[in-house]
DNA sequence: CTCCGTTGCGTAAGCGTTTACGCAGTCTGC
DNA sequence: GCAGACTGCGTAAACGCTTACGCAACGGAG
């Protein structure tokens, strides 16, 4: 299969072409289907091609061709924290559907929000990327996206809101955590909750309201709120035992994140309380993780194939057609019941 | 700061040299630093640089350059499963390291492996990294071994056993585990532990002797040994499941990996058995979940950044010197003991 | 039979860098 | 005061690909 020598030389698109008996444009127009060429000489190069072994050199084929078949996925927050988790799955999810589309996915998972930038601006003015996908968690950083929409790339948002206006060569991903949340609450208030403490991890995250609203449209009310001013589970654990000192104790517990639920989860345990015996566990974003728990987490799950497919089919018209405004495309989360949310305190007594 | 318009056109370097009043060697070699130039002028330029905003595209420059300041990070295994915790932690390690050699890192999460092999070889032969560091786990494949030192691209791989002989641009950075298992069976032994069982992963893995080596000689057993055929949690529940059906169960147990571990721990939990009071349970790699765990999981810690940083160096050299043999380097794992392993069932009582 | 549209392919001009080479001008040592 | 080395910079040829343009061959309409 793999004809090609492995020494440093490789075999350019010229050598191919002179062995055929044909012009570089010809096998150009083969490699892509593109141009005016015979379906029979295309499948025949096409073979000889596999036979060679050729490859051609990306970084010409870029220059080029003025397009670099490559997007970036890029995250507001901070990404020591997610790498292990939400990033990851939704990586997976994205680059799942940009094979269909023949492009490649480039991350950057270290080093703190300023250098990660950075090196986004250095990709996006070297021509590394075509397009961007960013996740903008908590929320969308107005000055940094006005920069980054000056920039002139075509970005898709991954958020919780429509920003207004939508400015050029943008998109937007709405994730609509309305959905699980309410999902959630129908399935706690059924089970007898009405007072459930809700740990957020930044005061000014929007969807602390969102929670709120869903909340009381299912009659219950999120007391006590402790912010975490975090994202990991050392912070979810600090959190908790801040709200521990309260009384009295909520019947149910409901963690921003997963991440935050999984500290919560071992401070609970850590002061004896038995999870859901003597008080219920909710998190977000159902982690591949939370299953594996003891006991296992309820959570809201993400589609993150979905929000993955999304995001990439709207970012390919954004590439394809410059003046394309496509409409914001909406991905719902749904609850995950699993043990640490399955009864209530009182009632079981 | 960012002077650069953000429409579709970019800045050149033509564009800027004419506007310095200097030629486009110039204004390249002061970018690099390399060539004659004195240290006037450059200063000069980078400030104009960076006033006017100017980014060199890369795709040019990796063209011209002959070399693309990228490497990437290949797993043999099923990523699919690694790719939230080892991999990750990995690749933060080596990305760390990467930045102090202005190098990118390329890693790609999805696909199965075939897949996955076929885009590495893509990207050499595409010229887009110019080295590749890979994860053999669970063994080198010396099929694939031969093919890929075949391409002529310096390679590190992170294994277990180094390889003879050692092929051209090759070097390796061994992972001696054997380390971080003698102290823990040193810990077990001296809790009282005689007789442990062991979940592996596949019955090929070369670990598997490594450890039996260690258990022996600090005076244990490992009976019985059960194999998971597989990395995930889930496979480690079942053959949870498969060894509880053994008579007389073990007192401690050991999972070849965390990942193995979190299905163990809900198996052995599921069937009513506490941990650690019915039974000990360690795992190994030390993933950021496994001080979360309820209880917090025992397990060996490997020093990601330590053999991240060891892997990039190796490459770095064999990258800069084509004749270069690097010896192997080796990196130590330490045994971390949490509650998951804090004590014997028998002494208990 | 001619005219014109279409088809299949080759020629060559980019794409934006790097770098070998060459050429003044400046030092250094005798 | 001069040969030779060195310094600082510009010129121009790559790097390997894409694609606009042009040209010959062909086919159908009149």
């Amino acid at each position: 299969m793999a004809t090609q020598q492995g020494n440093g030389k490789r075999l350019t698109i010229r050598e191919v072409a002179r062995a055929l008996g044909v012009s570089t444009a010809t096998v150009s127009r083969a490699i892509h289907g593109r141009g005016r060429i015979s379906p029979e000489t295309r499948t025949r190069i096409l073979r000889q091609l596999e036979r060679l072994g050729y490859t051609p050199n990306l970084h010409a084929q870029s220059l080029a061709g003025k397009r670099s078949m490559a997007v970036a996925l890029e995250y507001l927050g901070a990404v020591e924290v997610l790498a292990d988790s939400f990033l990851v799955e939704l990586a997976r999810g994205v680059q799942q559907s940009l094979v269909t589309h023949r492009y490649r996915l480039l991350i950057n998972l270290s080093g703190d929000q300023e250098y990660r930038r950075s090196v986004l601006r250095q990709w996006i003015r070297g021509r590394v990327v075509d397009g961007v996908i960013v996740v903008a968690n908590p929320r969308i950083d107005l000055e940094w996206q006005s920069a980054l929409t000056a920039e002139g790339i075509p970005i898709v948002w991954i958020a919780y809101d429509v920003p207004e206006p939508m400015p050029k060569r943008t998109a937007v991903v709405q994730l609509d955590i309305a959905f699980g949340w309410a999902e959630a609450f129908a399935y706690l208030y059924q089970l007898g909750h009405r007072e459930v403490g809700f740990i957020s991890a930044y005061p000014s995250d929007p969807a602390l309201e969102i929670v709120q609203n869903a909340a009381r449209q299912y009659g219950l009310t999120l007391s006590p709120i402790v912010h975490a001013n975090g994202e990991t589970p050392a912070d979810g654990y600090t959190a908790a035992q801040q709200l521990l000192a309260t009384e009295p104790l909520p019947t149910a517990l409901l963690a921003r994140t997963d991440l935050l639920a999984f500290g919560v989860m071992q401070a609970l345990q850590q002061q004896g309380l038995r999870i859901p015996d003597d008080i219920a566990l909710v998190g977000h974003d159902d982690l591949p993780m939370a299953q594996w728990m003891n006991p296992p987490l309820s959570s809201i799950r993400i589609d993150y194939a979905q929000l993955g497919h999304s995001a990439v089919e709207l970012l390919m018209r954004l590439i394809s057609s410059p003046d394309a405004i496509p409409a914001p495309v909406c991905v719902a989360t749904r609850f995950i019941p699993r043990l640490s949310a399955a009864s209530h305190p009182q009632r079981r007594r």
